[in-house]
RNA sequence: CGCGGGGUAGAGCAGUGGUAGCUCAUCAGGCCCAUAACCUGGGGGUCGGUGGUUCAAAUCCACCCUCCGCAA
């Protein structure tokens, strides 16, 4: 069976941060029938405790799509048995999806996924790419299956990170990625036009999700890792090191010098830059936030902060 | 009522009742072969807002606006 155009092919998409708004705009602006959204319920937003609508609801809101939330959607799918979709889509839902669910997708469920697969597979592909210094990620269109991440490739598009900043900047890139690749890759895929290519299980990596602890900048790794480590975590949620017991941001750092004259942690004197030592070089910590206080850059930081030297970050 | 830290010169900060300061930037001049270095001098602030206490408030009290970290 041949869908014509895209307006004869039912969609349910899933997912839930910005995103994954890319891919669903795609799909509207080409003109699919995209019969219900399904994403993460409505959270309370920072400090005011507000509720906030996911960004992809809102965009669904806003082009009349219903919007289904529910809260564990691994028991919680019967109401799509009346909703009558040929194709699930999916992008960073953020919630494990029963097989009962994918199976009720006649023409099969697909997934937009952070990174050239098999490498990357899991929670935080683009940071761990990012903070492993890799010349190269992407996006992959994927069969979803039952296990995380491994279904067959249809289509991938590749990132250089070469001139990639931070993590932040890729989130955007990957995002418009997705969304490029949505506007035909959906419909080649229902129509049977693309051949998905089994991944290869030797090469698989994973990206384990970032945690509290990950986010506390190891002192003991190189300076281009470090510089790394902290690209991966720029802007969100960062990379921090004490400065006394407060914590110290560090949004983006570049390599000062190879110089070995102080101990690692250190920070050493310096007029415009805030320097830190490492164990084969010195970094400069070029825009930083303590704790309480506005993001800033190190120059600035140095203006106001009146360190006591010998002073270390740890 | 989740916890907590801020809002003082263009930037970053100090200053808890008595004529508003520091570092950087900026402007002028000087030194120097030269300089982002150094020296001298200058400009720039209704101290987030409103009300209150006081002879006197950046500083104490009340309320409000606003920015940020953590936790969710």
């Amino acid at each position: 069976m041949k869908f014509e155009k895209p307006s004869d092919i039912k969609v349910l998409y899933l997912g839930t941060p910005k995103i994954a708004i890319y891919p669903l705009l795609a799909l509207l602006e080409e003109g699919f029938n995209v019969v219900g959204v399904v994403t993460q319920a409505d959270k309370p937003n920072g400090r005011s405790g507000e509720l906030t609508a996911s960004p992809v609801k809102k965009i669904a809101l806003k082009a009349g799509v219903p919007v289904f939330q529910p809260a564990k959607i691994r028991k919680d799918y019967e109401w799509a048995k009346e909703l009558g979709f040929d194709v699930i889509v999916c992008m960073a839902y953020g919630q494990i999806i029963p097989d009962e669910l994918l199976k009720m997708a006649p023409l099969g469920a697909v997934n937009f996924h952070g990174s050239l697969l098999p490498k990357y597979r899991g929670a935080a592909p683009m940071q761990r790419a990012l903070m492993n210094g890799e010349s190269e990620t992407g996006v992959s269109l994927m069969e979803m299956v039952s296990k995380m991440d491994a279904g067959d490739v249809y289509e991938t598009s590749v990132i250089p990170l070469e001139n990639v900043a931070n993590y932040s900047e890729l989130y955007e890139k990957m995002g418009a990625a997705a969304g490029e690749m949505a506007k035909h890759a959906i419909f080649k895929y229902v129509n049977g036009e693309v051949k998905g290519v089994p991944q290869d299980e030797s090469k698989v990596t994973f990206a384990e999700k970032i945690s509290v602890e990950d986010e506390h900048l190891p002192l003991n790794l190189n300076a281009k890792k470090t510089i790394n480590y902290i690209r991966g975590l720029s802007y969100e949620p960062g990379a921090y090191l004490y400065l006394g017991d407060k914590k110290l941001k560090v949004f983006k750092a570049s390599l000062f010098s190879e110089e070995k004259a102080h101990e690692v942690g250190e920070i050493i004197q310096n007029k415009k830059h805030l320097l830190l030592q490492l164990k084969d070089g010195v970094i400069s910590l070029d825009e930083i936030q303590l704790e309480g206080k506005k993001m800033m850059a190190g120059g600035a930081f140095l203006n106001g902060a009146r360190l006591t030297f010998p002073c270390y970050l740890k």
